[in-house]
DNA sequence: AGCACGCCGACT
DNA sequence: GTCGGCGTGCTC
């Protein structure tokens, strides 16, 4: 008799062991299991007891056992692991391992014969009843729109079933209030029943999850993310496997953890190109919201105020149910958002237009805070010599090396491969000494702001500054506490801040995105801007006060993605954009799959695609899927890999997963997927292309 | 993908 | 004379 277990090894969609006596019967569908692999041993998943294999009698190895006093994964979790499979074309264990946190797959006592497994469900114990309760907050009076909201999702949380809504609510529409209202009704269902909150990034909104935690003192919630440490994240997950906590607040991540009680779910910001997992599967987090609500039956919330074109294709054609914010919870008036030209090359020493620079002025004469975006971090973004054009291009990728300042000595950084090198001191190309920067990013706008606005306190907001531990959240203290005046950041700051005294935004140079040849640039952009325009003038209006500002510094004052935006109509916007995208016959009005390959020649990748479209092109059907031509990848070169793809797309998505499956297993036959100098990966519903 | 084994360069 | 570079091969 023989055990069918999949792992997390991307060769083999299964792994075929000998059973022991003692385990010829009652192992069920997703059991963890213990098998040995190679020298050591892993966690599998159980997918079926098999009479006979193919594997040779020599090879096979008989499995260990289930691991004990495992959680038992719910129905909906292991549907949700095959859907996804299915859909992602990979195995069931590159999907279903990953989703379970690291240490409890690792095998063995850790210390003093106590397993991982063990030590995180004691940790767990602990988890829930250390989270003391906040002085609890009643509920705010909602406005008529939430309660006209809340009114439709009623019917939803109350009978169950799966149920898709699009939130469509302006910056400041009051959002947050409408989860943790439908949360209580949502919770009300059942005993156990359990909600899950899905954001972009959590270390960016700790204050949501004082807010869930001040509203809900009684219920245990926890936060799943990547950046927790991995007792943590461990003993987080068991309290919501085990049905133990009530509300789980996740990033992307958190969509895979069973929830025996899941009554619904919500996520925020459903539009964050974040959701898409960067792992091996290249998942969806939203879409696997929403085959996970379907899953379980019950209602899936995504929430937004730039919608991705997909979901608001998707609530047009009546497939999810469209909830309308349109106006501020505390009656502010939107910000008034102007285009000013920047300023030109020969006065950009301070890197502001001379309206901005007195928008400014203006403001923190007012005791106002102003927010300066620059979504561009380092110094500068390439250091270039005036003498023969020399660029600081990256050795290894296709990009420049960033100049960063770094306790006050200059480096030349590659964003992608993190190479960092000291700056020369003469031109590597002709030896001239005139090596100067290109361009402005945070640090230099910094200096720039501190010169020019020199009684200003500032703050400034980046990756670079969030790596100390902690210095986010003072900053973000101060700004509340108004020990702060002038904020000036990256993309970290567009994102769900509430900043009361903010009444003037200036945005820099977003204009590299409209150059781009990612046709979904534009509608990143519009998001990104109608985000970080939303954090101003929140507050609730105040007598005699002028209307918030956002000043948009761009020389493509025509465009109709500027129109739509100073009109902060994103519906107008959604039209031009799908109307365009619809003539052309783009995503949502397509279906796409990428397959890539990588190796340290680009001939040799360009090559390997055009072998597979070769080996695909009699499985295509009349009116199914059509195949382009392999090209390089936007990113062409990264880390020393040269990287090229094919683009496939179909009308529908039948067509597309029935051609894939089989072309796939052409693939895997004729070429295993990693090699020493090439491999290969399929990507479904690409974000970049 | 990991991880082990295996053969050639700069160091205690 | 060793540590370690990553090339090659294997995992039921």
């Amino acid at each position: 008799m023989f055990a069918r277990i999949a792992l997390e090894v991307p060769i083999s969609a299964w792994f075929d062991y000998a059973v022991p006596p003692d385990w010829r019967a009652g192992l069920q569908p997703f059991d963890w299991v213990w098998v040995p692999w190679g020298k050591g041993r892993r966690l599998g998943l159980f997918l079926s007891y098999e009479a006979s294999s193919e594997v040779p009698q020599a090879k096979l190895k008989t499995l260990i056992g289930p691991a004990r006093d495992a959680p038992a994964m719910p129905a909906s979790w292991q549907a949700l692991v095959r859907f996804a499979s299915r859909y992602y074309h990979r195995s069931i264990g590159e999907i279903g391992l990953p989703a379970i946190p690291k240490p409890l797959r690792q095998p063995g006592p850790l210390s003093a014969g106590s397993t991982a497994l063990e030590r995180a469900q004691r940790r767990a114990r602990t988890v829930l009843s250390s989270s003391v309760a906040t002085v609890p907050s009643p509920p705010p009076a909602l406005t008529p729109a939430q309660q006209a909201v809340l009114a439709t999702l009623r019917p939803a949380a109350e009978a169950g079933g799966y149920q898709p809504f699009l939130l469509f609510g302006v910056t400041g529409s009051g959002k947050t209030e409408v989860y943790l209202a439908w949360f209580e009704q949502l919770l009300a269902r059942h005993p156990r029943a359990q909600v899950l909150l899905m954001v972009p990034e959590i270390s960016l909104t700790p204050r949501l999850v004082a807010q869930v935690r001040a509203r809900f003192p009684e219920q245990d919630t926890v936060v799943l993310h990547s950046g927790l440490a991995d007792m943590e994240r461990s003993a987080a997950w068991l309290t919501a496997a085990e049905g133990r906590a009530r509300i789980v607040i996740g990033t992307r991540l958190s969509v895979l953890t069973p929830l025996p009680g899941l009554a619904g779910i919500v996520v925020d910001e459903e539009h964050d190109p974040s959701f898409k997992q960067p792992d091996a599967a290249f998942s969806s987090a939203r879409d696997l919201a929403l085959a996970l609500g379907s899953i379980a039956a019950v209602p899936v919330l995504l929430a937004s105020a730039t919608p991705s074109l997909e979901s608001w294709q998707a609530a047009a054609k009546g497939r999810y149910q469209l909830l309308r914010l349109p106006e501020r919870a505390t009656g502010a008036a939107m910000p008034q958002i102007r285009l000013v030209k920047p300023a030109p090359r020969e006065v950009a020493g301070l890197g502001l237009s001379p309206a901005s620079a007195q928008a400014i002025e203006e403001a923190l004469a007012r005791d106002e805070q102003v927010l300066v975006f620059l979504n561009r971090r380092g110094y500068a973004p390439v250091l270039y010599c005036m003498h023969c054009g020399w660029l600081s291009q990256c050795s290894h990728c296709s990009a420049y090396r960033v100049l960063h300042k770094i306790k006050g000595r200059y480096r030349l950084i590659c964003h992608h491969c993190s190479q960092t090198l000291q700056v020369p001191r003469q031109c590597p190309q002709c030896g001239a000494t005139h090596l100067e920067p290109l361009g402005q990013g945070t640090q230099a706008m910094e200096e720039s702001l501190a010169r020019r606005f020199p009684g200003a306190r500032i703050r400034r907001v980046d990756r670079d500054v969030a790596q100390r531990k902690g210095a986010v959240e003072t900053i973000f203290e101060e700004i509340q506490s108004g020990e702060a005046d002038l904020l000036l950041g990256t993309q970290m700051l567009a994102k769900g801040h509430d900043f009361p005294k903010l009444r003037l935004v200036v945005v820099l140079d977003c204009d590299g995105a409209l150059y781009s040849g990612d046709f979904r640039a534009r509608e990143r952009l519009f998001a990104t801007l109608m985000q970080v325009a939303g954090r101003a003038g929140r507050a609730a209006p105040v007598a005699g006060a002028a209307q918030a500002q956002v000043i948009i510094e761009t020389r493509f004052h025509e465009d109709p993605m500027f129109a739509a935006l100073r009109a902060q109509d994103y519906e107008q916007f959604a039209a031009q954009e799908l109307a365009e995208r619809e003539g052309v016959g783009f995503p949502p009005f397509c279906h796409q799959a990428l397959l890539r390959a990588r190796s340290p020649s680009m001939e040799k990748a360009l090559d390997w695609l055009a072998r597979a479209r070769a080996l695909g092109e009699p499985l295509l059907a009349e009116g199914g899927p059509v195949m382009h031509d392999p090209v390089p990848m936007p990113m062409a070169r990264l880390a020393n890999q040269s990287r090229a793809q094919l683009l496939i797309e179909s009308p529908t998505r039948p067509r597309l997963h029935a051609f894939l499956r089989q072309w796939l297993d052409v693939l895997r036959q004729q070429a295993p997927a990693f090699a020493s100098d090439l491999a290969w990966q399929l990507e479904m519903d690409p974000l970049e292309i």
